[in-house]
DNA sequence: TTTGTTATGATAATTATTATCATTATCAAA
DNA sequence: TTTGATAATGATAATAATTATCATAACAAA
């Protein structure tokens, strides 16, 4: 919090902008928050400690927290762009239940060397990338095991 | 196309739908395109030689083709959901270059492979899955050589 | 303080997509 | 073939997420 924070500030002070009260509260307010929230999300959460925050603002934040280097955009397909935690958060990928929406970090270093020698390769140079793996976790697997077939993927 | 056009064929008699005049006429504009076009884009290039057609029916058609697995949709942060074409075409992953949108297609299944194994581990059964890498192309790296870092990804 | 910005909140505007609805087209059965 | 039930269409209104606008307030430096 503290390091974010002096990150947020070091940001602000190089682009000449402003350090208000509103972006260190909805700083504070997203990283209390589990990660993948949306902007809505954020703003509910932010309204009830603060209802005098408006909802352009905690927009404004939260693409000032992207740049800064605080929060990442991400889109997983539900329409609406969600913000991940992004300082002191090693890269990680995604395994999206389908039935029930839960969202399960993992990280896997030889699949990223893979993805380097790709780019290498077409001399392509690498800012990001994003790995979601679309499915249904271990629960719901479980629920539907008379019908479900348990590799529905196309192969590769 | 015959092959593609039997399966919309057999998808609309399986689901007791019809086969309409504008649903064949966008089903080959579809095919025509190259891959990745969005609903607007679609609706333009189909409207050009048939101006009567909606721009409606080119989403409703869109989503047709998806369900019936001709289609697959997808999002690469632009804003617009883009369709690509989704039969007789392996599993490919991508490189979007984030300055001049060029879209490459690659595959790679070692990297497959490894996503089978961390599903595995996790109990999580696959239904797909996306790897879009983010970066610059080969061109736009040589453009801006003097001033981009050559890779500003983050260590995994 | 004054002064010159930048940021804010409320809300209008925009953009992509979906819903509505009167009219038309399709298709199976007579 | 006609017919009749109903699915599909085109035009457009509605929705939802996000961005722009603008008058007012807050900040930071002199």
């Amino acid at each position: 919090m503290k390091k974010e924070k002096d990150i947020l500030q070091h940001y602000i002070a190089h682009k000449r902008l402003r350090l208000t009260r509103q972006r260190q509260f909805i700083l504070e307010t997203f990283l209390s928050m589990e990660s993948h929230v949306s902007a809505e999300e954020l703003y509910k959460e932010v309204s009830k400690r603060d209802p005098s925050i408006g909802l352009a603002t905690v927009y404004r934040t939260l693409h000032l927290l992207s740049k800064s280097g605080l929060a990442q955009e991400r889109q997983f397909g539900d329409g609406q762009t969600r913000y991940e935690h992004d300082f002191n958060h090693s890269h990680h990928d995604h395994l999206i239940c389908t039935e029930c929406g839960d969202i399960t970090e993992f990280e896997h270093p030889m699949i990223e060397r893979l993805q380097e020698e790709i780019a290498d390769r077409n001399k392509f140079s690498i800012y990001t990338h994003r790995l979601d793996i679309y499915g249904l976790c271990k629960r719901c697997n479980k629920k539907g095991e008379t019908f479900m077939p348990t590799n529905r993927h196309k192969g590769g």
